[in-house]
DNA sequence: TTGACAAAGTGTACAGACAACACTATGTTG
DNA sequence: CAACATAGTGTTGTCTGTACACTTTGTCAA
């Protein structure tokens, strides 16, 4: 990707910025994670969070989404910055400043993610099944699952793992991997409907062995807005 | 401070990094930031956030601590990481990624703050009062207040506001500052008390021309946390 | 065709949280 | 000692959240 035969130079020292994603969907009613097996030094052979190196002229989302795209082909998500995280050692190459976001994938939704460029693998993994992961990643995925968990109590966040059409069964059953425990239905059902945010299709949904569900559509798909 | 003969090269450009820190306090019950006039370019002699260049060998929190020390005078204080702003042009020199903090200093509790290093001038301004900024320090500004308020409804932030002691009367001036709106102190008191953080210290206070009111002391001061 | 199955869909009652509301107590000051 | 200024104190109604069980409707297999 980058072929420099020249060097930058600057009257002090400069550390490295990066982007790193949390990839979060929900699979078969399970949170899952996006990680990428590191093909190159440092930490080869290891998992960890899809991201890399800033480009000069590139804002901080630009970057997460490009590199998001580069290591798996996943793009158009939704994605939000999380936090910096800085510490001195955290690369042993040079110092590096890493700037971590979020996205949120439809639940089940994917055409399955392609490894490429700096990754030799790509797989979704469990939440509860973590493998040990590079650098400080496991730090900065349990920050973005705190976030996340969080931001489900006061915000529209639930609906950005949602495709275009869902029944409130698949609501709740997303809302119930998130929280990990079970849902009341007519409580659920009762709590959705008076926010007002989702609308009838006025089709069916038939995808059991047994009664349709009716769809609906969220009123607005893309916005995550703060409720209460 | 740097004083470099050397200069510092990399295979691929690298961006700057800084950290820019929104200092907020109650003063006279109104919610007022700190500014520091800048003393050299760009942006001479507007008005901006403390701030300044990363240390190579530095942590990021320990960054802010110092530049608010150095150009302010200020330490020991509750300080947050906010968010990190990187736009491509955001400064005209070079590329530069700005990880910026929150501080909350004790309402009125404040030997004034002394200007050094790179700011002439520095200064409190009432959030309703206040001067253009540099850079996109206003941006910055606004997430900062954005997120005070919002952590002010689920957290015991605004015991970070308070001196050692304090009355309940000085508290709900101080989450009416805050709010921007008066609050029912039967209800306010009732509330602060069911949550069982402070506590009496026996003693009273007797400030005004008045009948003295009961003392109070947070029981984790240095604590913020999440409630409900 | 019909019976077993599986998830969809629906209402009420109780409890706890929150909001509205006004007067008395106690120190200071002139 | 009277005027002033802030401290301190409970009750009631409303709203919100939670607990809880049965009927409906389509699929599938016998």
């Amino acid at each position: 990707m980058r072929a420099p035969k020249e060097t930058f130079s600057y009257p002090y020292p400069h550390p490295a910025v990066t982007t790193d994603v949390v990839v979060f969907t929900i699979r078969e009613g399970r949170l899952c994670i996006l990680l990428v097996k590191r093909a190159n030094p440092p930490h080869q052979g290891e998992w960890a969070l899809p991201g890399g190196f800033l480009d000069i002229d590139e804002d901080l989302d630009t970057c997460a989404a490009r590199e998001l795209e580069e290591e798996t082909g996943i793009s158009g998500v939704y994605l939000e910055q999380l936090y910096t995280f800085g510490a001195t050692r955290r690369d042993p190459r040079e110092r590096v400043i890493s700037v971590t976001y979020y996205a949120l994938l439809p639940q089940d939704s994917i055409a399955d993610p392609r490894a490429a460029s700096d990754a030799s693998d790509v797989a979704w993994h469990r939440l509860e099944e973590l493998p040990p992961l590079a650098f400080d990643h496991t730090e900065i995925l349990h920050k973005a699952h705190s976030r996340l968990v969080a931001k489900l109590a006061y915000s529209t966040i639930a609906f950005q793992f949602m495709p275009e059409t869902f029944t409130l069964g698949e609501l709740q059953s997303v809302y119930e991997a998130l929280l990990n425990q079970a849902l009341d239905k007519r409580n659920f059902r009762k709590r959705i409907l008076s926010m007002d945010l989702i609308e009838e299709t006025g089709k069916q949904s038939r995808k059991g062995k047994h009664r349709p569900a009716r769809e609906y559509r969220a009123k607005h798909p893309e916005r995550v807005e703060i409720i209460k």
